[in-house]
DNA sequence: ATTTAATACATAAGAATATTAGGTATAGTC
DNA sequence: GACTATACCTAATATTCTTATGTATTAAAT
């Protein structure tokens, strides 16, 4: 049975971007602090996003017209809340069904389990 | 229905590695340039290894003890094969398993269709 | 016969994207 | 009062890829 603390930083390049699009696919709106916290919940600690890659990641998907965001106080503390935009739900989808065929070519590739599909 | 022609550069960032130990688990020995050739048939070139990658990855896994080389002349052609070792052995299964294993959770993540293995 | 494509190796400049470390500040807990 | 959690951010560095370039042999096409 094999156990694991955490990923091992490599296998989570690439796939920044889908993991924060599809979060808010579901959230509507979401501040950074708070996606962090999400994705260490859901995955049990295994993936640990940290600061200094989210919010460079967030800012250029805000940049490209992905996200737009709203700044809101809680008490004297700003939280910069991000929303998919139209074109962020097409990116979302692209990104999304991108990842999901990679995923199931490289299980294949490592004879896990499944057939890859074929286009 | 999703079309794909070629995944995009990020999304084969971190798994070179895993794929290049885990073909040679099934083959024994493979020279570089099959190997770009293998991934490309058994992905029905969704997945193109660039020489430029490769090369660097395989010197590395060869410095850190992972795979051990022989030369061999094709004519006046060099072929450069690489092999496991018993400790590339190891580590082939550790990166298998824990590909294998975030890509359940990213699955999971992205609402595919699976449940986490529970650590 | 000569050009082109395929085989086969390799390195180097640059881009993208992460880590690590640092900075600022508010709010809650011990 | 000190520590932890919340909440934002940037900059130096590291890693790992792409793109471009280089060398050379062999096979196929014109």
């Amino acid at each position: 049975m094999y156990i694991c603390i955490m990923y091992s930083s490599e296998l989570i390049k690439g796939t920044l971007k889908t993991i924060v699009l599809n979060l808010l696919k579901d959230n509507e709106r979401m501040y950074g602090y708070e996606i962090t916290q999400k994705v260490k919940d859901l995955t049990q600690n295994k993936i640990q996003i940290t600061e200094g890659a989210l919010y460079p990641t967030l800012h250029a998907l805000e940049k490209q017209g992905d996200l737009t965001t709203e700044k809101e106080y809680i008490g004297k503390r700003v939280r910069k809340y991000y929303r998919l935009t139209d074109q962020g739900i097409n990116t979302m989808q692209d990104r999304v069904n991108e990842l999901a065929d990679f995923m199931k070519t490289m299980r294949f590739l490592l004879d896990l389990d499944v057939k890859p599909g074929h286009a």
